[in-house]
DNA sequence: TTGTACGCGTTATCAC
DNA sequence: GTGATAACGCGTACAA
C-alpha cells in the first residue's frame, strides 16, 4: 500500500503538500498539484481512512442501527438516510439488532469505539442506553420510537394510525376486533395499541382484555396470538396488528383454518410492504411515510454533525400516516359471496 | 473521553500496563490488573477502535456488500453472515448497492479506506473491480453471483434449480412459458435463463427469443416485461421469474389484467420470500439455502483472515436449491373450475 | 513482571 | 506557497 509519503518522493514535494493537494485546499501552486495528483494515480494511492480519522478526530461514516432488517419499513427507512448521507459524503453502515437488546448495546458499543459522526436508530427500547453515545459527543437521531433521553427524533403518529385502522373495521361492520401489538418495551406497540383503544372509546365501549395481546413482533408469534385468540371463549371477528410481520403470522394461522380475511374475518396492518397488494385478499394497511422519515432523520443528524452544541433543545418531527383501504377488511359474509356468485 | 493514560495515572501504572490488561497479556500481576480494571471502570474507560486499528493495521469489522436490501435473499444471507462473524467477535457493517455499480464501487473504496477485515459481496457484475481489496491484502469472498478474479465464493447452482421450474411447467401443461430474469451482467440472470433453455432442450425444443426479457431486477421492470410478452403476437401462457422481485411485479400486471396464476397463467419464481404462501394463489418457487449461503461465506472469510496466503487457490462451495409446488404453477383452465364448483 | 520509547499514516501548526 | 514537525491514542519491542 502506498503511502502519503511515497507519493510525496514521487513527486518530489513534501507530505504536507501531498495532503494539501488532496483535500483540495485552494492555496496550493496548479503545477505542484498536478504532479502530485499524478504520482497519486501513479502508485494507487489511496488515503488510509483510519489514520486520517485518529487525527482528525472524526470520521465520515454515520451508523444506522435498527431493529429489524427483514421489515420493509426499515429497509425503506435505510434508503433514506442513505440517499441523504451520499449526498453529503458520508457511508452508512447498517447494524441489525433483531430487537435484541444486546445486540444493540454491542452495537452502540461498537459506534463509540469506531468514532462515526453520527447515529441514527430505532432504539429497541424506550430507556435504551445511548448515555456513552452522548458523552463521546456523538450526535444521535431516533427514529420510529422515542427515547428518554432528549434527542432528535422522527416519529409517526402510530395512535392516530391504529384508530383509524380501527374505527375503519367498526364501519364496515366487525363488532370485535382484535389488537396484535409488539413488546409493550417499543413505544410503536403501545402507541398502537392505544390508537386502537381510542377507537373504542369513541364508540363508548372498552376492548376486553382478552382480545389484545403483545408479542415480539414475529410472525410467529403472531399465529400463535391469532391462533389463542380464535380458540378464546369469545373469539374476535377481526384483527388490528401492529406490523407487517405480525399481518404474515396472522394471514398463516387464518389460512390454517380456511378463513378468508373480508370475508371470514376483518384484516388491518401497520406498514405497507411491497406484497400488501397481492395477498389473498389485498390487504388494508395504514402507510408510513418511510422513505420520509428516513430522509428527516438525516436532516436532523447533519444539522447537530454541523453545531454539535448548537439548539440544545432536541428537536422531535412528526410525520403522519394514511389508511389505505383494500380488501381484507370489508365484512362480506359468506352468504352475500354465494349470491353474487348465483347472479353471476 | 478517557484515554489510556487516565486510566494508567488513576491507576498508578504505565500506560503499557493498561493495554495489556484490557488485551487480556496474561503475564501481569493479579493485583495491578484488578486496580487497572477498577480504573477503567471508574472512568467508562473505551478503547479507540480507531487508533487501536492504525495501531495493529487491522480491523474487526466486516464488510457485506450487497446488491439490493430489499430483497429477502439478502436480508437472510446477511443474518447468516453476521451470526459467524458475531461468533468470532467480528461486527459487520452492510453496505447496500442497489444494483448500481457506482455506488458498489464507492463502498469498496470505503471498505479498503477503513481497513476492514474482510468482505463478503454479491458482485454486481462478473467484472466488478476488487483489484484494490486484494491489493490491499484484504480478503474477499463473492456470494450469490462470481467474480472473473479468483476468490473463494459461495454460489447456487441457479441453473438446475431454473430447469427445475421450467420442467414443471411443462409437466403441468403448459406449453409456452416465458423467462424473464435479470440483467445480463448478473451471473445468476444468466443461469437462470440458461437452466430455462435446458428445459427446452430437454424436449427438444428452443424457446422462442421473443419468450425471454432481460431486466433489471426490478418489479416495476418485470411488470412491464410482462406485459409486453402478455401483448405480443404469440403470447406465453406461464412464467418463469428469476427472483422475487420480479415476481412481484409479474403478480401486478396479472392482477391488473385480471389473470389469475394457476388458472389463466402459470407462474413459478426463483426464491422463497416469506409472502410466497400468502398471496392469491400461493406461489411455487424455487429456494436456495439462503441463511447457508451466509454461514458458509463467513467461515471461508475467516479461513482467509487467519491465514491470509494459505490455500492461495480459491475456493468455491456450490449449494442446491429446491422447488417448492404451490398453486401458482398449477395448470386448471377456468372450465375444470366451473365444473368444481357445480359438483361441489 | 513492568516501564520507556517509538511508530502506525495522516493532518494541522508553525516557520520560512 | 511550501516544508519540517508534532500530535491523534494505542500496542509492542526492548530494556530494566
Amino acid at each position: 500500500m502506498a503511502k502519503i509519503k511515497d507519493v510525496a518522493e514521487l513527486a518530489g514535494v513534501s507530505a504536507a503538500t501531498v495532503s494539501r493537494v488532496l483535500n483540495n485546499v485552494p492555496t496550493v501552486d496548479a503545477d505542484l498539484a498536478e504532479r502530485v495528483r499524478d504520482a497519486a494515480n501513479e502508485l494507487g494511492y489511496r488515503a488510509n481512512g483510519v489514520a486520517r480519522s485518529l487525527r482528525r478526530q472524526r470520521t465520515d461514516v454515520w451508523a444506522l442501527i435498527i431493529s429489524d432488517i427483514g421489515n420493509p419499513f426499515f429497509t425503506s427507512v435505510a434508503r433514506g438516510v442513505e440517499d441523504i448521507a451520499q449526498r453529503e459524503g458520508f457511508s452508512v453502515v447498517l447494524c441489525n439488532t433483531d430487537e435484541d437488546p444486546a445486540k444493540e448495546a454491542r452495537y452502540i458499543d461498537v459506534a463509540e469505539r469506531e468514532q462515526v459522526a453520527g447515529v441514527v436508530m430505532s432504539p429497541n427500547a424506550f430507556g435504551s442506553d445511548i448515555s456513552r453515545l452522548t458523552a463521546a459527543g456523538i450526535p444521535v437521531v431516533a427514529i420510529d420510537r422515542p427515547l428518554r433521553e432528549p434527542v432528535d427524533s422522527v416519529l409517526v403518529s402510530s395512535a392516530d394510525g391504529a384508530r383509524l385502522a380501527t374505527e375503519h373495521l367498526f364501519e364496515q361492520g366487525w363488532t370485535r376486533p382484535a389488537c396484535v401489538t409488539g413488546p409493550a418495551r417499543a413505544d410503536t406497540a403501545e402507541q398502537r395499541l392505544a390508537g386502537y383503544r381510542d377507537a373504542f372509546a369513541a364508540l363508548r365501549r372498552r376492548p376486553a382484555k382478552s382480545l389484545v395481546r403483545h408479542t415480539d413482533y414475529r410472525a410467529e408469534s403472531a399465529r400463535e396470538a391469532v391462533a389463542s385468540l380464535l380458540d378464546s371463549a369469545s373469539p374476535p371477528d377481526s384483527f388490528f396488528l401492529a406490523n407487517s410481520s405480525l399481518a404474515l403470522g396472522a394471514l398463516q394461522e387464518f389460512r390454517r383454518r380456511g378463513l378468508l380475511p373480508g370475508r371470514d374475518v376483518g384484516l388491518v396492518s401497520f406498514d405497507d410492504p411491497p406484497w400488501a397488494g397481492f395477498v389473498n385478499p389485498p390487504m388494508s394497511v395504514v402507510v408510513q411515510p418511510t422513505y420520509e422519515i428516513g430522509v428527516q432523520a438525516g436532516e436532523l443528524l447533519l444539522k447537530r454533525i454541523g453545531h454539535p452544541l448548537a439548539g440544545k433543545d432536541a428537536r422531535t418531527i412528526t410525520l403522519s400516516t394514511e389508511l389505505i383501504v383494500r380488501d381484507s377488511s370489508l365484512h362480506k359474509p359468506r352468504r352475500t359471496r354465494a349470491k353474487a356468485a348465483q347472479t353471476a
